[in-house]
DNA sequence: CAGTATTTCTACGTCTCGTAGAATTCTACA
DNA sequence: TGTAGAATTCTACGAGACGTAGAAATACTG
């Protein structure tokens, strides 16, 4: 129930449809799901064109960031989780956040 | 539902319902949920001594740790993910992050 | 052994989710 | 402009998670 990043171009129900060929569902099952997605705000519609056209509202990858900023949230000591959290890290994870933390040591408003 | 970390040195249901007092639940309905718990494996209990003792499994911080290591994994673009993570994490943290960082550049097996 | 504390079993209402049929609304074409 | 076919909305049902708790079973303790 999430494979609407798979294009980030937007899609209407039936290519939706397409797209999980393999699970065989009926047209209406998508067009509920879709509903539920948007009233959840997760993805937004063109209502303007006769197959809406949907779309999410943002990418995968600023979700899963979110989420994981939320969880992070969730704990008192943030530190804590983020030592234990670059633990579980692969090492490639690591090195990324080395160079994405290096050039930015800037004050934010 | 998941208040447990609060004790980390391990608590009886009738404690924790203690803990709980303001929510007025029923001994039997703590008994329950904890059990739910064992099962899903976030809690133990030690059922050698009589009013059994329920403590975590792991500590909160390990757990949301856990938890965002999952959502990471979520998502194909790690890299991205990490990215706009670190954009909206506090500077406290990105500072936090920086000194973990700095000091293991070791190669792990 | 009886009474009380503790734990287990069972259950119910509510929610979310996957799924989809039925009804309604559009749209385009004759 | 009426209507068939496409698209969308409404309604619904079963399953599973959860919060809640009563009833039944079990275990101490004096």
């Amino acid at each position: 129930m999430d494979a609407i990043w798979v294009h980030d171009d937007g899609l209407s129900a039936a290519e939706l449809r397409e797209v999980l060929a393999d699970r065989e569902l009926a047209l209406t099952t998508v067009h509920t799901v879709l509903s539920r997605l948007e009233k959840k705000g997760f993805v937004t519609r063109d209502r303007s064109i006769r197959p809406h056209r949907y779309l999410a509202v943002s990418t995968r990858e600023d979700h899963v960031a979110e989420l994981m900023t939320e969880m992070l949230s969730q704990a008192p000591d943030r530190q804590a989780v983020l030592a234990r959290f670059l633990g579980t890290v692969t090492e490639a994870d690591t090195k990324a956040l080395r160079s994405l933390l290096g050039r930015n040591h800037s004050a934010q408003s």
